[in-house]
DNA sequence: ACTGGCACCTGGGCGC
DNA sequence: TGCGCCCAGGTGCCAG
């Protein structure tokens, strides 16, 4: 479920009941996620105090004195704080309990999530080569004009490309190809600088309103403090095939484009 | 070096 | 109600 802005708002929702807080118990009820949880995630966090709750691409970091724990929500992952005695559902893989009496409880249906424990956190190979933060100063559309020169995948695939730039989803990246006006079939190495230009302040734009909003809740997504996300309320082309477009009223197409349902304004991007 | 396709897993919504 | 089918917010890995 969740892109950067999710992720995002979720590490805002947990981060001031974990912050500071020390590790009482680690329970995992099933390791069987996207990779097995390591037997570090419950003999080296407990004790330890998470110094902070950080964020890179779409991993949540619990940094501690010892390592740090790394969480990747996967498709349809979900992260919350709960009292520790708050019984487990059926998907409720991971509870983090602290001394507070309070515990963080991931869940993840589909268990394409993970959870892997690493001393080195910046040095890790899931997170070693992945693309700069698209909120960051390093990330602009003088950059992605620049990765993009002499590519031929779609300009869609490359914006969900995390070595080129990480966070960007499926959601999003119809969202910001819409506000471009730019066709999200169009190669990445024939798209003009100028207009690069366009798509990373709008990759910028749209990402940071979705922060605000506090992401986009399609089915269940809730943030750590169990609000929705309201974001979808701001979609211009997801999920609204046949819907008028926003700006021209002409219905909204909708592709399939490397096995993800892509929408967008035929009148209005080119 | 790129590119496209598959895989992992479970549940929800739809049509019959 | 039940069944089968298609779809789903991610991403590592494989072959060409």
């Amino acid at each position: 479920m969740p892109e950067l802005p999710e992720v995002e708002t979720s590490r805002r929702g947990i981060a001031p009941w974990v912050e500071q807080q020390r590790v009482n118990n680690v329970i995992v009820r099933d390791r069987r996620l996207r990779w097995p949880v390591p037997d570090d995630i419950d003999n080296k966090l407990p004790g330890q105090e998470i110094r902070s709750v950080k964020r890179r691409a779409k991993y949540l970091l619990f940094d501690t004195a010892a390592g740090t724990a790394m969480l990747h929500l996967g498709m349809s992952g979900s992260v919350r704080i709960i009292d520790i005695d708050e019984p487990a559902g059926k998907h409720d893989h991971v509870d983090i309990c602290f001394d507070s009496g309070k515990a963080l409880r991931f869940r993840d249906p589909r268990k394409f999530g993970s959870l892997l424990w690493t001393e080195k956190p910046f040095e890790h190979e899931l997170l070693r080569n992945l693309g700069p933060e698209p909120l960051s100063d390093e990330f602009d559309g003088s950059y992605l004009w620049q990765m993009s020169r002499g590519r031929k995948v779609s300009i869609k695939q490359f914006i969900m490309n995390a070595v080129i730039v990480v966070g960007v989803g499926n959601i999003y990246a119809s969202e910001v190809l819409f506000r471009s006006g730019i066709h999200p079939k169009r190669k990445a190495g024939r798209i003009s600088k100028e207009r690069m230009m366009v798509l990373g302040n709008s990759i910028k734009f749209v990402l940071k309103q979705a922060i605000e909003a506090g992401g986009t809740t399609l089915r269940d997504f809730h943030g750590g403090d169990g609000e929705p996300g309201y974001f979808k309320q701001q979609l211009d082309v997801y999920d609204r095939d046949g819907l008028p477009c926003s700006v021209c009223k002409a219905p909204i197409s909708s592709i399939v484009l490397g096995q993800r349902s892509t929408y967008y304004c035929k009148n209005c991007q080119r």
